[in-house]
RNA sequence: GGGCGCUUAGCUCAGUUGGUUAGAGUAUCUCCUUGACAUGGAGAGGGCCACAGGUUCGAGUCCUGUAGCGCCCACCA
């Protein structure tokens, strides 16, 4: 077989081609197979708004890896594909849209809207789903799922059933976190605190006048806030009960500025004695706090603004304003009127909706929440008792320490793509507590309670998030699947969505499932760029994994990535980073093109290459020291990838393999065969070395290796012509053959290596051309290395370019010539008339200082008698048989330079 | 205010359970187009492992503290 391949791999003409192949052979598909074991793993759904960036590529690639490892493992692996409707930055986009027509999403009315957000779901909702295809994920595409579908928002709405049946869900009146501008409540999670540069405005709410109080006390209180316009709503001044300044304040009537209500001054201990002025003013509808102490001491609850924040009749003569222009004119008026008394520059961290990044107002409305804490106890017990591990492990406990403050979850949202709340009002009864509200799986026709058909249904969707923490189970359209399947295998994210998500899903396969929706939780870290700053579009710091799989490729894109995130790490990129990562690829390309060229007829009778055993084709005993090294090589770093793979150390696996690919297959074992290259047993083993390391290379690397593979077994002929039981993909993945692994063969030829790189060193320094040859003597005393270097002697003048090589028991000097020393092999080359005497001897001479130091340090430690005494017996005599190899060579330099006259 | 991560070659980072000569990629310098590959080969230089203590025969690795950077969480108005 004389295969042709070009001198460079050309990804471009490979990845759709191969994709397509796996696709149309079926070869992501996944199903219940009870002679395997199953491996499963859920996508993390990706927000159909937006585009593949770097950090999907990370997450999606560990994924394929895991994947694809699995599967050729021979367990029955399926990678369970889906989007999210993400309800409120779809619908923030379609808003968007329908703007440039000059429509709001209320001139179109519930209905048409979404008649709209369908459609574009349809256009662009697959759009990351073929980005996906692009990188080369072997998803089982045809069970792709979409949280809107018909029967996952079947399971949507029983989760909400029967939580509230278990009176796990409560509609009520609380501070939620609102977002002005989507107009909707968000939950804890959704609303991130960040530091903001603001002030601390201190104002002067004077006493009601007439009521009089001893001393010559000031007839006003001075209160901080940050958020000065919410002083319209206040309904009362809080100090604390032991603050000796505000004793006599104490439930006298302040005048509140500009609306002119009377509030009284509270006492609560809740109230920080040493922030601002140790009065605080007390908004209930604006601040939970505020809230709390309304509660607590009855209080006017005063809602002074719209849901678009802009104030409303509560604010007397500044309705209609802007929360902020607002502040500004408040500020000025009271300024006016000698109340504002100072203002400090104060930072102060406030919630931003993680949507549209407005600062969000705390806001007293109307919600639905899930009651998390029954919840959150079997999650906890789940992770403490190590059911489910997160890697790397530090992410256990921000875990726990979410999942033990839980607070209860705002699941309403006041948007319309979503699943509508099952939740039902008769118009009949509204004024009882709870007879008017029936929470239905389906449309009720009359109510319960007063047989009523008036009935409507709640305007509100639910969050995303209470969709998406179904998505283990939910995914699975019947019984035997999710049997199978059920609990997944291994989760792969970023940190960011342990709580939106993780936590969440943990909390819901428990309940629903009685059962962990997964064992493994991988956090991978964030893409950063080169300067630590998160890629994101506002930035304009993004790099994009299209353009470099346009460039690069795919495979160049899938390595470089891997290669460079360490467990849990932030992976920090930079464009040229990828070139890595592509120049693998050619050097796979290239090595794969020489072995091939090189396979003689007879390995491959009908041009297809037979799978031999090694162990059958030839016993080990029968094979050359060379062959044996590159086989136990081999094996070790086969061993090591499977440790680094289930670990979750796909950078240490990805460099590894890179490492012995590279360094040792291509620049040691096939420069040693080469001369020899038709000897049968080079013939065998270059070739299953190679054919195994496509193998392991095949996750990380899916292209590359499936088109070789191809070019191998099924003579290069284009997709069509392949049979797909010879897709490496499903092959399986070798065996560690212990028998194999051989640590002192690997010395060995480590010797060797070691005595070729001090010619060339040598070579080097002397400036000595490599087309001319020189000649070589080699000592050792050491009958054993004259052996090796004996049946070695072929390669070693091939490789270091010599016209011949003397190998003697007894080290003697020679005229003209220079040596090297690795343990007890004296390296001579032969180097008539080009010898500088000087530079050689001060060479020698900082060798010669170099050992003296060594030698002094180790006789230090073997004086330590403390050392001695307790350090393991192996490691004392490494020592001292380290010591004793230094000395030797010291004392060989130390001849050689007197021997250099 | 808590918690976590990072600090190792010019740059980006590895370094598993402590073992004495700290690695890779990239960049730099020198040489080489030799029939797989210049997206390549060979050689070289480059490090007080942030700092200060401690444990230990032995510390990049374990402990304590300090500094800088970066994240996450938290109801100081």
């Amino acid at each position: 077989m004389h295969v042709e391949l070009p001198s460079q791999y050309n990804p471009k003409e490979t990845e759709n081609k191969w994709y397509k192949f796996w696709q149309e052979h079926n070869l992501f598909s996944a199903k219940p197979n009870p002679t395997k074991k199953p491996f499963c793993i859920v996508i993390p759904p990706p927000n159909v708004t937006g585009i593949l960036h770097m950090g999907h590529a990370l997450n999606n690639t560990i994924q394929d890896i895991l994947i694809r490892y699995h599967r050729m493992k021979g367990e029955e692996s399926l990678w369970m594909p889906g989007t999210d409707h993400a309800g409120i930055a779809t619908q923030n986009v379609v808003e968007k849209a329908i703007a440039k027509e000059g429509l709001k999403r209320q001139d179109l009315g519930r209905e048409k809207f979404l008649e709209r957000v369908w459609q574009w779901q349809k256009e662009y909702g697959s759009t990351i789903i073929h980005q996906l295809q692009k990188l080369g994920a072997s998803c089982d595409w045809q069970r792709t799922r979409f949280t809107m579908d018909e029967d996952y928002s079947r399971s949507v709405i029983e989760a909400f059933v029967r939580l509230y049946e278990k009176g796990l869900i409560y509609q009520g009146n609380y501070i939620i976190n609102w977002c002005p501008r989507c107009q909707t409540a968000l939950s804890d999670e959704e609303a991130p605190h960040k530091e903001i540069q603001g002030n601390l405005y201190y104002l002067r709410y004077p006493l009601k006048q007439g009521q009089s109080l001893s001393g010559t006390v000031p007839a006003y209180i001075v209160v901080a806030t940050t958020r000065p316009e919410t002083m319209l709503g206040d309904t009362a001044v809080a100090v604390n009960p032991k603050d000796k300044r505000y004793k006599k304040y104490i439930g006298q009537t302040l005048i509140l500025p500009l609306i002119n209500r009377e509030i009284k001054v509270i006492a609560d201990a809740m109230v920080d004695m040493k922030f601002g002025t140790g009065a605080v003013k007390v908004t209930p509808a604006h601040d939970p706090n505020d809230y709390t102490l309304g509660k607590k001491h009855h209080l006017e609850f005063v809602n002074i603004m719209y849901a678009d924040a802009r104030l409303n009749e509560n604010a007397g003569e500044y309705k209609d304003m802007d929360r902020f222009a607002a502040r500004d004119i408040i500020l000025k008026d009271l300024k006016e009127k000698g109340l504002l008394e100072k203002i400090e520059p104060h930072q102060l961290s406030a919630g931003h909706c993680y949507r549209c990044h407005t600062i969000i107002e705390p806001y007293l409305s109307k919600q639905w929440f899930v009651k998390m804490s029954p919840l959150s106890k079997p999650a906890l017990e789940v992770v403490r008792k190590g059911k489910i591990k997160f890697y790397p492990k530090r992410w256990t406990k921000v875990y726990l320490n979410w999942m033990e403050n839980i607070q209860d979850w705002c699941i309403s949202r006041q948007i319309w793509w979503g699943h509508r709340l099952p939740v039902y009002y008769c118009k009949n009864c509204p004024n009882l507590q709870q007879a008017g509200i029936i929470v239905s799986r389906i449309k009720p026709d009359k109510c319960p309670s007063c047989g009523s058909t008036d009935i409507y249904q709640d305007e509100d969707v639910l969050d995303t998030w209470f969709s998406s923490w179904l998505w283990p189970f939910a995914t699975f359209k019947n019984g035997e699947d999710l049997k199978y399947f059920y609990p997944t295998s291994s989760l792969v994210t970023a940190p960011e969505i342990i709580f939106f998500w993780v936590a969440r899903m943990i909390m819901a396969g428990l309940e629903f499932m009685q059962d962990i929706p997964f064992k493994d939780v991988y956090i991978h870290g964030t893409v950063r760029d080169i300067e630590g700053k998160k890629m994101s579009k506002s930035l304009g710091n993004i790099i994009d994994p299209l353009e470099i799989i346009h460039e690069y490729g795919a495979d160049a894109l899938r390595f470089s990535l891997i290669s460079i995130t360490a467990q849990g790490q932030d992976v920090f990129l930079s464009k040229e980073r990828f070139q890595q990562g592509r120049n693998f690829a050619n050097k796979i390309w290239n090595a794969s093109r020489f072995i091939l060229m090189n396979l003689t007829q007879g390995l491959s009778p009908q041009g297809t290459v037979p799978a031999i055993d090694l162990c059958v084709f030839f016993k080990k005993e029968d094979l050359d020291i060379v062959n044996r090294w590159i086989l136990s090589r081999f094996y070790t770093v086969l061993k090591e990838t499977n440790k680094n793979l289930e670990a979750y150390k796909f950078n240490e696996a990805a460099n590894t393999l890179y490492g012995f690919f590279w360094h040792e297959f291509c620049d040691w074992y096939l420069e040693m065969i080469k001369s020899d290259i038709k000897n049968q047993r080079n013939q065998v083993v270059m070739y299953k070395v190679l054919e195994k390391f496509l193998r392991l290379i095949h996750p990380f690397m899916p292209y590359i290796s499936e088109e070789i593979w191809q070019r191998i077994y099924n003579q290069g002929q284009s997709p069509g012509g392949g049979v797909p039981g010879n897709s490496i993909m499903i092959q399986p993945w070798p065996h560690v053959q212990e028998q194999m692994i051989d640590k002192k063969k690997e010395d060995k030829l480590n010797l060797i290596f070691e005595i070729i790189a001090s010619i060339r060193n040598i070579r080097q320094e002397l400036e000595i051309p490599l087309q001319k040859e020189i000649g070589v003597i080699i000592a050792s005393p050491n009958q054993e290395n004259r052996k090796l270097i004996e049946e070695m002697s072929g390669q070693i003048k091939k490789i270091a370019k010599l016209s011949n090589l003397n190998i003697n028991a007894k080290y003697s000097h020679v005229k003209s010539s220079v040596s090297g020393v690795i343990k007890d092999v004296h390296v001579t080359c032969l180097l008539s008339g080009i010898i500088d005497l000087e530079r050689e001897k001060a060479k020698l001479d900082a060798r010669i200082r170099e050992l003296a130091a060594q030698i002094s340090a180790k006789k230090k430690t073997l004086s330590n008698k403390a050392f001695l005494k307790k350090a393991p017996e192996e490691i004392v005599e490494k020592e001292s048989d380290g010591l004793k190899e230094l000395n030797g060579i010291l004392k060989r330099i130390k001849e050689i330079k007197n021997e250099l006259q």
